[in-house]
RNA sequence: GCCAAUGUAGCUCAGAUGGCAGAGCAGCUCACUCGUAAUGAGCAGGUCAACGGUUCGAAUCCGUUCAUUGGCUCCA
């Protein structure tokens, strides 16, 4: 007789020994087949396994975050099963599950995307099938034994810690050492894609074969194989590296790999996004600096970049004299501070700078807007007292706030504690680490907790936005520095009429401009909110003869600071309205006799609708106040 | 930097097996002067990324370089 014990504490005797699909079967046939392992004493077992003693089982099933990783490491195995089915003698290294679907590094000839569809075809005779994955746990020599022919397995098998079991899974032919669990069958897999190739170290570890790495993903729907796909779909739409060339906003160039030329309308939406910021900052207690792009070698040396950041930094030689073009702004923001003396009422100090920097990135890093070697950060360093950190860094937080929410992103908070190559006392990091604890309790959202993940020079917290597809991006980021105001000996006057140390932090929002317009390019897919859009009214004619008309409206609309634009060429209104849409104009205004005549306007938005008989006044109002409060709204008569 | 793919007109792309470089959009000209998502006709536009090689002949084949794209963190 076994006791099954269930989450909600009911219990359940079998007469003979019953395996974990016995036991699911028990409830329902229709919550078996939804099963996909079980957990005991915290492990994920096999559905298949006898429980040969009294115990709490839970089922974990195909609504469970772990019984998708589940289905994504056999769809692994499947994968490398049909892979091993066409190229006999590729050899299996590793095939996890990753964040988004799964991989499997094999050792074999280069393959490229045309390959994909034979093992897919593979993987679906596979998959037909329904292959059952069969557990056996064998003795290391055993192990060794048969994968005799596999250095990347036999490498892994003497590495095993020995009072672990070794296992292997057999699904059809095919065996592999795996730790398991396994979905019931391979017929599970609903929806699957093989969606890119790569190379990959061994081991992640450059001096080591190069393997082919497969990735893949997989669902227990093909309903939500569909969704995947389509939101891969929906993401290249919005492509802000097509959208940005479409729009006429930046563009790229070989003569400067990873450095973005920015064009007459990018610079508009820019402009805007820099105001607004400015406006924020200052509203937060900030001032405004800036200090040069080019600086002194010993400066770097100072600051310990040219120890710790130098491969990625531009030098140049000037009048014999070593200069580094600034990869951060922190250093030369230290000898700002450095320019007078300061006392405690004077902190604390909130200095801004939308400082130019360039890193040299590894060539295969770029990409658009998003990894570039020249972006301007907009930085700022904040000195303070010791007691001021928790305001300071709530400040910071709640400012972040303000400004993410003006575009409509929701955010997520996480905090990194000391790595293990830090500097600093214990002493200092427990303090700094609790000053930003402390500062995230007051903030009162929760966050998450990324240990040993902090700068070598202190703890920090960054701040990861959501955009419109759900995706997430770090932009902002908190840090607490304990090394810069040592290494250039910042002190301040304290009420005790002695020298101390401040506190220092480094905090970004948008991060780096460049990404975050990018950014935005992809969450609005290339509509800007009026306040943001490049080009806010365009007039158009509707003949040659109303081209004068139409320009004496838009000085008018120049002089209240509205954007725009007369389309004079020589098309059809049909034309000239589609060309808006399709360049997303947010007001686009016909000029006919009649507007003329009264004058009128007649404004089309977006969505299609058009507002006819509008006075100047009419217009101008409503639109000067969408633009000033910056709102995401379309509608806006 | 490493692996793979890609690079043809301003943009999007076609150009098996080597034999005079093409289309649509955009641009320019002309006609039309138009009322809410494409008027028509014509013209112009190219060192086929760069350099080198093979060949009677190279956008096409080979090599090198540059750039772009997807990866290179996730541990049986």
């Amino acid at each position: 007789m076994i006791n099954i014990t269930f989450p909600d504490n009911s219990i359940k005797s079998f007469e003979n020994i019953p395996t974990g699909m016995d036991v699911a079967n028990s409830i329902s046939q229709g919550f078996a087949r939804n099963c996909v392992a079980m957990e005991i004493n915290g492990r994920l077992m096999d559905l298949s396994l006898p429980i040969k003693q009294d115990i709490a089982i839970s089922f974990i099933t195909v609504k469970d975050e772990e019984g998708l990783k589940i289905l994504r490491h056999s769809s692994a195995h499947v994968m490398a099963e049909a892979v091993l089915n066409i190229y006999k003698d590729a050899k299996l290294t590793i095939g996890p599950v990753v964040e988004d679907g799964f991989y499997y590094d094999i050792d074999m000839a280069p393959v490229s995307k045309d390959d994909l569809g034979a093992i897919e075809a593979q993987m679906k005779k596979i998959i037909k099938e329904k292959n059952t994955f069969e557990r056996k746990v064998v003795t290391k020599k055993e192990a060794q034994d048969i994968f005799r022919d596999n250095p990347f397995k036999l490498e892994i098998i003497n590495e095993l810690d020995d009072t672990l079991e070794i296992s292997l899974y057999r699904n059809g032919k095919f065996i592999d050492l795996c730790r398991g669990p396994h979905i019931p069958h391979t017929g599970m897999i609903k929806g699957f894609k093989l969606l890119k190739i790569s190379g990959a170290y061994w081991r992640a570890d450059q001096t080591r074969k190069q393997l082919q790495r497969l990735y893949g993903i997989s669902f227990f729907e093909k309903k939500a194989l569909n969704k995947y796909i389509h939101l891969i779909e929906e993401a290249k739409k919005r492509d802000h590296r097509k959208l940005g060339t479409r729009l006429d906003l930046y563009s790229f160039h070989d003569e400067a790999a990873g450095m973005p030329f920015f064009h007459a309308k990018g610079i508009e939406v820019w402009n805007a996004l820099l105001e607004y910021w400015r406006e924020e900052h200052k509203a937060a207690g900030y001032v405004e600096t800036k200090t040069p792009v080019m600086l002194n070698r010993k400066l770097w040396e100072q600051s310990g970049h040219w120890e710790n950041y130098r491969e990625n930094m531009y030098t140049s030689v000037i009048d014999d004299e070593e200069y580094a073009i600034k990869p951060m702004n922190c250093p030369g923001g230290m000898l700002l501070y450095k320019t007078k003396a300061y006392s405690y009422r004077d902190l604390p100090v909130r200095a801004g700078e939308v400082g130019l920097v360039h890193r040299h990135e590894l060539s295969g890093a770029l990409s658009g807007l998003f990894r570039v070697r020249a972006f301007h950060q907009d930085d700022a360093h904040i000195f303070m007292t010791p007691d001021q950190i928790g305001n300071e860094v709530l400040g910071v937080l709640e400012l972040a706030q303000r400004i993410y929410s003006r575009f409509g992103l929701e955010f997520h908070l996480e905090l990194s504690t000391r790595p293990k190559k830090s500097i600093g006392s214990d002493e200092q990091w427990k303090e700094a680490t609790n000053g930003l604890k402390a500062a995230l309790e007051l903030y009162g959202r929760e966050y998450l907790i990324n240990e040993g993940d902090g700068a070598f020079y202190g703890p920090k917290i960054d701040i990861h936005i959501k955009d419109a597809l759900g995706r997430t991006w770090q932009c902002g980021t908190v840090q607490l520095d304990m090394s810069l105001p040592e290494r250039f000996d910042l002190t301040y006057k304290g009420r005790d009429n002695e020298k101390h140390r401040p506190i220092m932090i480094h905090r970004v929002i948008y991060g780096s401009l460049e990404r975050f317009f990018g950014i935005l390019v992809e969450h609005f897919a290339g509509r800007f909110p009026l306040w943001l859009a490049p080009v806010q009214a365009i007039l158009l004619p509707i003949n040659q003869d109303l081209a004068v008309h139409a320009e004496k409206i838009k000085a008018e609309l120049e002089t209240c600071k509205i954007r725009c634009e007369v389309d004079r060429k020589n098309e059809t209104l049909k034309k000239k309205i589609r060309d808006a849409q399709l360049n997303y104009v947010p007001l686009i205004i016909t000029i006919g006799d009649k507007e003329k005549q009264t004058n009128t306007l007649s404004v089309r938005t977006l969505d299609g609708k058009v507002k006819m008989g509008l006075s100047m006044q009419e217009f101008i109002g409503p639109v000067l106040n969408n633009i000033k409060e910056r709102t995401l709204k379309d509608a806006i008569f």
